[in-house]
DNA sequence: GAACTTCTTGACCACACGGTCAAGCGCTCG
DNA sequence: CGAGCGCTTGACCGTGTGGTCAAGAAGTTC
């Protein structure tokens, strides 16, 4: 199923894979059949089978591209900060940035968590999260900055706050994100250096 | 639909609730078909739908119980402790304990929080929760124990960090609920007192 | 403009799904 | 015993699905 693209083609995938992630997020992704896909954006259900072997496999390349997006946002945010509780701080504050602008796919990542075919792509893109947090974490451990507790469950519990601060705020009341972000920061720093 | 039902009719639906929860939580709530449930159950079709008037009913009343059930949990561990800091920390753990014994459930309501559908019921259930903890943060705020800021806030926070955790070490890594327990318990206990 | 590749069409298929129903079983109670 | 009701059966139905494919349009290359 690897073919060649002309620009053209490569135009038309991206087409319908954000086409795509905009009706999975409305309505889910059973219930959002191929015939509805192609149909909304005029094209004969060919094309979809031209460009993607499987809805299955569409699925997969929304989760692939958006988990990029996602990290190289949080690593364009970090740059250079000197001071890891700083990083983390940035980190946090440039993810929820990210859905913010990105609202649709929280609905599908949920979905794909639900799926045993897509939750082991999705946990694979937590753990490189968790890792890249791990590894800020044991930084300030080593500077004294943060408690000296296991590193990876902080990681945990930020990547905790952050999601629920993120649903209930961003993607459920729609409230600015610095507000949210504020709360999150706040909570995650206390809860990292310890009372 | 409302039906006089027998002791043996009571069993029967309690069955095929249990029965479907198992099958949902396995292979998901789509993929898995009125005619699979009553199949691994050896009976016919029709007594599914002598007991529910359809398949959305049956999910709707697994979350509905599944609620009630872990609600409970939290309302007896917490009994009548006077502290509202330990109110909390008892809290975290019987939910931790809850989801260690139901570990099935975890799927299902990441399926139901990503269906419109059901979303909403979810959204309820969960605001019970968090109105339950707002209510034990503003007496900690009141007695000074708790860092002074909005006490929803605080418990979102406080909710995303148990979740996080119990997905990852309790039904991703099967580890034992108390370790998962207590770093969820300190981590949020830093959290509200602030630093 | 012929030859060739990329892309598009939409009718079509096999099938699995949620849900129905006429028929009948078996327990209980008078 | 037999009437009545709770419960069970499983063939059946309509619908909608993911996916196919023969045919041809549009674009590119020599």
């Amino acid at each position: 199923m690897r073919r060649r693209l002309t620009q053209r083609g490569k135009e038309r995938r991206r087409q319908l894979v954000d086409h795509a992630a905009v009706l999975f997020a409305e309505r889910g992704y059973h219930p959002t059949s191929v015939a509805d896909i192609v149909e909304s954006l005029g094209v004969g259900k060919g094309v979809f089978y031209w460009y993607f072997s499987s809805k299955e496999e569409l699925l997969a390349e929304i989760l692939k591209s958006s988990h990029q997006e996602l990290r190289r946002r949080q690593q364009q945010a970090i740059a250079d900060e000197p001071n890891p509780v700083v990083r983390i701080e940035l980190g946090i504050r440039a993810s929820m940035q990210w859905f913010f602008e990105h609202r649709r796919y929280f609905t599908i990542f949920q979905f794909a968590a639900s799926d045993e075919r897509f939750a082991p792509v999705l946990r694979r893109n937590q753990e490189v999260a968790i890792a890249d947090a791990v590894h800020h974490i044991k930084d300030g451990i080593v500077e004294g900055l943060v408690a000296d507790q296991d590193p990876e469950v902080l990681a945990q519990a930020v990547v905790g706050v952050v999601e629920q601060l993120t649903q209930t705020y961003i993607f459920e009341r729609n409230e600015p994100v610095d507000q949210a972000a504020d709360a999150a920061v706040s909570f995650c720093l206390s809860g990292l250096t310890g009372t």
